[in-house]
DNA sequence: CGTGAAAAGAGTTACCT
DNA sequence: AGGTAACTCTTTTCACG
């Protein structure tokens, strides 16, 4: 993981689908060194996927928040993560450590929606205890990795 | 956006380098159709752009936090964004309303990384009035869209 | 929207520095 | 490790049905 590499790295992740050759002109190595290069990066696991970054807002979900889950603990946890995991609206899962248990990404397609997520999805989930959710206003930055 | 376009949409969002001869298969449609909705995805926003999935973890970030930022109204907003923005290791900075003024998603090598970040990187920050970490013990889901 | 042909560009390999 | 060159395969693009 040299500097080249952090190089191929930032170009595919501007552009996944940029070839070979055209990294090869960038990095001032031929295509084969390049390719190479890549092929070791996947083997690694430092490039997990090829992927394709979607606009909420084209898609109609003009609401974004990030929800704080407490759980009780006497529930089955598998059950509760499962259940979060299904649902396609929920972005992002992690179990922490804080004033929650669980903080969940959320998209929302309007006000309408959240509420119907917050007081009825989330609330027929068994264990959900507690809900406080942060709704975000705008957002600066949005990376997947660094 | 019918039926068909989300189904090419999943398809590149789990491999951005599918080629279109590739979803044509999958989808029933021709080369030339295939590659025209993509086009028309593309130019419509809802493909924002092709890219790469890294895995933090094979880069040496074994730590990911939330962290929930409280700004001083008085200080100039745009300053604390572009320095905030600027900052690698921090992947989203949403602006938000709720406990904090802001929400950081932001990613660590280590328990000192962090420590470093927090009482240094943040603290030197002009309007930064108080902080509280959420840490993450583990991921269940994280996705980037819909 | 499908078909088919033509052209361009991709990746792969083997060999050499 | 990386460069060069040739070969093969696939992809894309276009005109037409």
């Amino acid at each position: 993981m040299d500097n080249t590499d952090n190089i191929i790295l930032s170009i595919l992740k501007e552009n996944s689908r940029a070839s070979a050759s055209e990294i090869s002109k960038q990095v001032n190595l031929s295509v084969p060194a390049v390719t190479e290069r890549i092929r070791k990066l996947e083997l690694s696991g430092v490039i997990e996927k090829y992927t394709v970054r979607a606009n909420p807002y084209a898609l109609g979900y003009n609401l974004l928040a990030f929800v704080i889950v407490k759980v009780d603990c006497s529930v089955n946890l598998e059950a509760f993560q499962d259940a979060i995991a299904g649902l396609p609206q929920v972005l992002e899962c992690h179990h922490t450590a804080g004033p929650g248990d669980y903080l969940l990404k959320v998209l929302f397609r309007d006000m309408q929606d959240m509420e119907n997520f917050l007081s009825r999805t989330l609330k027929d989930i068994r264990g959900v205890a507690d809900t406080n959710t942060i709704i975000c206003l705008s957002t600066l930055k949005e990376e997947i990795t660094v």
